[in-house]
DNA sequence: CTTATTAGTTACCACAAAGTAACAATATTT
DNA sequence: AAATATTGTTACTTTGTGGTAACTAATAAG
């Protein structure tokens, strides 16, 4: 009856994604890539350091990709992979499921 | 640009949804309602004490029903609602999309 | 009157995730 | 020579979530 657990799909996916800040993040990166900065003060709340972790993750997970620019100051910029890209409708539909969830 | 963080519905809804075993009991309840300890045996690995919390939590945001019968010893049946219901295609698509996680 | 059954609860512990604040590296500007 | 800008890192603390094990209530069965 159970499909094994720890290797259900579901929650794999759910793990990938459900980073306290991730689902922001992507939405951040669904119209265009950002810089580092700019996707910081996009999402109020978020410190540097959980922005750090969570978009490294999201890259080691090979949802979004990381491209460095070697100037001074340092450019990073961040985009969604195709991968990544898939994840929108998803999301999407999801938030329109919570929607009656909020206020 | 940003909607409004905590009272962001994709936020609000990974947040119903995301408890570990949660997709999982969720998915159990798809077919037909389950007593406590039938979906206590078909999640291997989920402790009676976690599930109960879970459980509570989903009955608390109306993904699941309790009903429970003045017997001895107890029965108590959950079932999903109807907005539980309407998660189980966005979960399957999750699911999908995390088929390649898998292995 | 002891045992079994079911659906929990309670107290306690462990670990993971997130938050805070200070520091680092490097070239350009003042 | 000091300040600035950007993208982080580091050490430390706090919070949240889940796990373990023992206990409970109520009645029926032996």
């Amino acid at each position: 009856m159970n499909k094994g657990n720890y290797k259900c799909p579901l929650t794999q996916a759910l793990g990938v994604i459900g980073g306290k800040w991730k689902p922001l993040i992507i939405y951040q990166l669904e119209k265009s890539k950002k810089r580092f900065g700019e996707i910081d003060t996009n999402i109020p709340g978020i410190s540097r350091k959980v922005l750090t972790t969570q978009l490294n993750e999201l890259v080691e997970d090979k949802l979004v990709e990381r491209t460095a620019y070697a100037e001074t100051p340092p450019r990073v910029e961040y985009s969604l992979t195709e991968k990544g890209k898939e994840l929108i409708p998803i999301l999407r539909s999801i938030a329109k499921w919570g929607n009656y969830l909020v206020q």
